[in-house]
DNA sequence: CCTCCAGTTGCAAATTATTTGCATCTACAC
DNA sequence: GTGTAGATGCAAATAATTTGCAACTGGAGG
């Protein structure tokens, strides 16, 4: 996927600031809330300002680079979209990192939806744990 | 389900407060903000306190009598929890309404969760759109 | 390359959301 | 009734997010 093309088709541009945030989420691995996230870009580029981390992070979503989920208890986060498909996370409550699948549950409510006559818009599925590393840790 | 014996149970006092926060979110038959409950309940309890909201916020979870979920936005909002089993919430952006429904995405994953080791903790899965009425008015 | 300007940033201040300390009050076990 | 642990109200502290505005800059078009 090339960013600087998704990005001028967007009529966005490509600044500094931009490529630190998406450099920090894409190397980190994981998900990070906005604060993190600002903390992280600011080893690399020391001037960058909270106001630019939140408006970015809706540019960001919207041009399709990260994904936004949360915690379990409240906080949201987001991490750097590795999968051009839809998809779902398996969220790392100690290490933060994500593990996406592709099964998506929304097919299987097709019956609860005919029913309800509910029409959907949107959608939240994550799953919250510890993974393979972080399980061990805990033992 | 006697609210008077579960309380008891738990060591947690029912007070004037508790029971107007859970006579609104009852009756309100919807899944509301932090901030509108306390609009709400204040209409029943003039004096009620906001922070007399978020600590029973917590109360009344861990007593099972409300649902947290979230709008699709980033807000959190809570529900009155009208049934005893695990379920999962059709939520409609316009009137707040929640439509429950009992089946569960995780059991689905068994074999993501086989194959990468996650030990999952808790998870959600909420659907957020219009419910039949709602809809209808955005024709 | 240079110029230009709409899009972007930094900063500071405003909002909004949530939590906490503490004195006072009250539900309810006895 | 009475005593007391648990709850509340209030005000103030935190934390999280948004906004206004002047200054700056990426990148399209010369």
């Amino acid at each position: 996927m090339d960013i600087e093309k998704s990005f001028r088709e967007k009529g966005v541009r490509l600044t500094h600031q931009r490529r630190v945030l998406i450099d920090t989420l894409r190397d980190a691995h994981r998900a990070m809330t906005a604060q993190e996230l600002y903390k992280e870009a600011s080893m690399a580029w020391p001037h960058i300002n909270f106001s630019t981390i939140y408006r970015n992070i809706e540019t960001l979503k919207s041009v399709g680079l990260i994904c936004e989920m949360t915690d379990g208890t409240g906080n949201t986060l987001f991490a750097y979209r590795d999968e051009e498909e839809h998809h779902h996370h398996l969220v790392c409550k100690n290490c933060g990192k994500t593990i996406s699948f592709d099964f998506c549950p929304l097919i299987e409510l097709k019956q609860v939806l005919d029913e309800t006559g509910f029409m959907p818009t949107g959608h939240r599925f994550e799953v919250y744990g510890y993974c393979k590393e972080c399980r061990k840790d805990r033992l």
